[in-house]
DNA sequence: ATATACGTTCCAGTAGCTAGAATGTCAAGA
DNA sequence: TCTTGACATTCTAGCTACTGGAACGTATAT
């Protein structure tokens, strides 16, 4: 199959497919005598994965982890559970910073309305505000 | 004052200030005849608004634009309170974002858990869930 | 012959820094 | 005076995961 099939089968961009080959994610692709890349099965299924994979947010370099253990013929199931778990807690965190995140922009929201809008450089300006949180609240900490 | 106490009243690092300047968030700093940077209190309350801003996740355009307002005079507390709502959107989709992931990565991990982690190839395995995803459940379409 | 819809390569850009190299300056101690 | 250490400077390159665009080749239908 040429490249248009692998996108249509995977919902992957051809751009991003080429990408994937030149940084050895997936196996340089055989060629047909005109040039174009050819693909089967095997290249579907291992696409599949890290699309798959990315969609869960994993990175690159875990993903070629995970290929490197297949390819060498040794189950990845368990390394990738334990990313999944990993995965799962770093994601914990991010909702968690940005709760506090989003609190604090409505906190700042509500007590800004409450200035006046025309204050350029008096205290009584949300722009002191959003000034101000530095070096004070630590609410949320984030990255 | 010197760079380090700029650093130290504004807790953004000496690498990050001169970058600022580069792309002009900041104007280029006085110079001292040794060459070192010279700042003043003007100094320190512009870059505690970029600080500020930055740990609401703004982007350094937006900053840019409220930044510019301020330099012309015009009281960007207006521009910033639309920002901080857009922004407080945008936190809030993500957040869903990603605990519809969160749901995900578990639902994967608890399902994975109850299948064999030596099977390299065959249907029971972590690895097809994984891959299986592509094109099916929609329950967390990020990015 | 031409229009179009594919395919190819290569280069550059995105955001917001951060690391590191090579070099210069300043103050204090032996 | 020499040296050590902590500061400062500039410059280049790298990070993540792509994406856009140019310039060009190929296949098919009209």
């Amino acid at each position: 199959m040429e490249i248009r099939e692998l996108v249509k089968s995977t919902g992957v961009s051809a751009k991003t497919i080429r990408y994937y080959e030149e940084i050895r994610i997936l196996p340089p692709a055989a060629r047909k005598p005109n040039g174009y890349r050819e693909y089967s099965i095997v290249d579907v299924d291992r696409l599949k994965l890290v699309a798959g994979a990315r969609r869960l947010d994993f990175g690159l370099e875990e993903i070629r982890e995970i290929l490197d253990l297949r390819d060498r013929n040794i189950a990845p199931c368990g390394v990738l559970l334990r990313l999944l778990e990993k995965k799962a807690a770093e994601i914990k965190i991010r909702i968690r910073e940005l709760q506090a995140l989003e609190k604090d922009l409505q906190h700042l929201n509500a007590l800004g309305l409450t200035y006046p809008i025309d204050d350029v450089e008096g205290k009584n300006c949300v722009c002191h505000l959003v000034s101000e949180q530095v070096g004070l609240g630590k609410s949320s900490e984030n990255q």
